[in-house]
DNA sequence: ACTGGCACTCGGACCGGTGGAGTGCCAGGC
DNA sequence: GCCTGGCACTCCACCGGTCCGAGTGCCAGT
């Protein structure tokens, strides 16, 4: 195990090189902290940890740069979450507080997200098989033609065109509506299915096609409803990434473009708690040089969706981790309340 | 007016220039377009080109490079619209073909305008002041409490959630949906208000006052729908911007989070036909340096939104021009199918 | 175990020279 | 009058060399 001295050296080389953006050495590391021994000694130190994988030179006689691993130790180990400041939380909720609706809430996240930690942010949509139906409706906009509304407890409305094999009585549709409603207002996405499965039994033969057809839509569209959407913000942030750009945000960008992969990388992601994911952790080699901050957020005690940001491996973690543990917070709180 | 020969070679330096990126000189245009003079005589008409502003000289001694007066020359009087090949119809159609929903047939057709013209799309959704009412549904949640459901031509469904200031009944609810949807179907939205101005005074005095917030709510979701959505896609497309990247990317992807700038830019395109706003014409400092090609497109034969692409001014306007039109007029068509 | 000293390495900045592409201008030819 | 070939000039991009300093590893001394 390292000593505490040495895990000392590499917080301040972390902090250092985050903020400089330039490899860091051991006279300015004496400089810059009260480590309380000489360079000399710092630098013998640094060859520990370099030997151990945790730091690296991009040249000889070149100061040091953390690794993955490196930022991996810091954050595991060295560094704290970093609350934030008061005019922040209250900027945080005079922010928020002004949406009107669900895509407003998201939309103001997505931005205060990024504003905060000066990097792309991105705020996947409430919804999850852990969401309960609030209402479905179904509507006869035609004699053989049904619409299904699909209302759901994060507030999200689907709607669905359905079109019947033959025609569908008023009479058999209010019926319908009610005995579904009665059925799975409240539970939980998942148990849809099973509390369905014998509606159809209870219809007269001719309408049975219809249910069937209805139900089926139905269960497809809460399978639709878990997969998720989301949305991205502060691409512009980009753009302070580093200095050799094309290659280095080229394939960021394009690795934010396929929602698919972002899903699948908050899905990764602990339930509750936050996850940092640095750099070749992250799989998708496009976010190889970038690190994920994630953490889920919902209106009650359990997590609905994740939100977090996606910036450069040399990011301020302690900084970053506060804003977004925060934001998920208020935007948590926000969604309780209405 | 310039003479002919000297068009030409306007054209042929834009054209160099698109294709090399470098500033071009008079003895390289000789050699690449058969212009029948010789680079000295070349060289008189950059000199007037230049002097009318047309082209300018990065530095003495450098090559030139056409002006945004330059472009605007070129895309108006010498361009043509490239049609596109074949394949590439086939593809589109292809590829726009597997769409399911509305949200499908955006999400494809940004991406592949993004990928076709190899620069940064944007798709607004269909739906405008043009657009009618298909249907509107009232359900009541609890007691006092409604949702209003608006679904428009362009299958698009809005939801809005009512407070009522006292109960209303069953009897009444089923009353004001017929009553409403009776004089609103069909109609536009511009229309709409006058159509249903009277209609609180046919109920009876206690029931005004929650037909009155419903109908408010109404009004406001139209005004509401009326303002537009937009995706854009294939930012990644930036990095093939330029040199100077940060300065010169920043901007636009800051413009381009900005939403309400973009709508406003294809707001400002013709509704019908081709706009290509060069440069600086383009108002919003950030895309100073960019050129916008807009196209409305539709279902019928109005158009009800626009789509285009932002690429540096430096781009293959007829090539960028065709695939535009050509992916507007697909979208048309799949709209107009479903 | 830490420190100061020392020799070494290497990249980045600075500099001056060179080559080439491009220009403007002018005198001559169709 | 317009086009052309020639010529002198300009300026940037590139190249190689030099220099400087930050940083390192190692070692001997406390």
């Amino acid at each position: 195990m390292l000593s505490e001295r040495r895990l000392e050296v590499l917080r301040a080389i972390v902090q250092d090189y985050v903020g400089t953006e330039e490899p860091v050495g051991s006279k300015a590391l004496t400089e810059r902290h009260r480590l309380g021994v000489s360079p000399a000694t710092v630098r013998n130190d640094m060859a520990v940890l370099e030997e151990e994988g945790f730091i690296a030179q991009p040249h000889t006689s070149a100061g040091r740069i953390p690794t993955d691993k490196g930022y991996r130790l810091f954050v595991d180990k060295l560094a704290g979450v970093k609350p934030l400041s008061s005019p922040e939380r209250r900027a945080i909720q005079n922010f928020l507080d002004g949406a009107v609706d669900l895509d407003d809430v998201v939309g103001r996240t997505v931005r205060l997200l990024a504003q905060l930690t000066r990097q792309v942010a991105v705020v996947q949509y409430p919804s999850l098989t852990r969401s309960t139906v609030r209402h479905v409706e179904l509507l006869a906009l035609a004699p053989a033609r049904l619409m299904l509304v699909l209302i759901t407890d994060t507030g999200r409305v689907e709607q669905r065109l359905i079109d019947c094999q033959g025609p569908f009585g008023e009479a058999s549709l209010a019926d319908l509506r009610a005995r579904l409603n009665s059925r799975v207002v409240g539970r939980r996405f998942a148990d849809v299915p099973q509390l369905v499965q014998d509606l159809p039994d209870s219809f007269e033969q001719e309408d049975r096609g219809t249910v069937s057809t209805v139900l089926s839509v139905l269960l497809e569209t809460l399978v639709e409803e878990t997969e998720e959407r989301l949305v991205i913000g502060g691409t512009a942030n980009l753009t302070r990434f580093g200095h050799d750009f094309p290659l280095t945000i080229r394939p960021v960008l394009e690795a934010l473009e396929e929602h698919v992969v972002l899903l699948k990388l908050l899905g990764e992601a602990k339930d509750s708690g936050m996850t940092v994911r640095i750099g070749h952790e992250n799989a998708h080699e496009g976010l190889a040089s970038t690190s994920v901050v994630a953490v889920g957020y919902g209106s009650g005690d359990e997590a609905v969706a994740k939100l977090g940001v996606v910036g450069p491996t040399r990011m301020d973690y302690p900084g970053t981790m506060g804003a977004v543990r925060a934001v998920a917070r208020y935007v948590g709180q926000i969604l309780a309340e209405s």
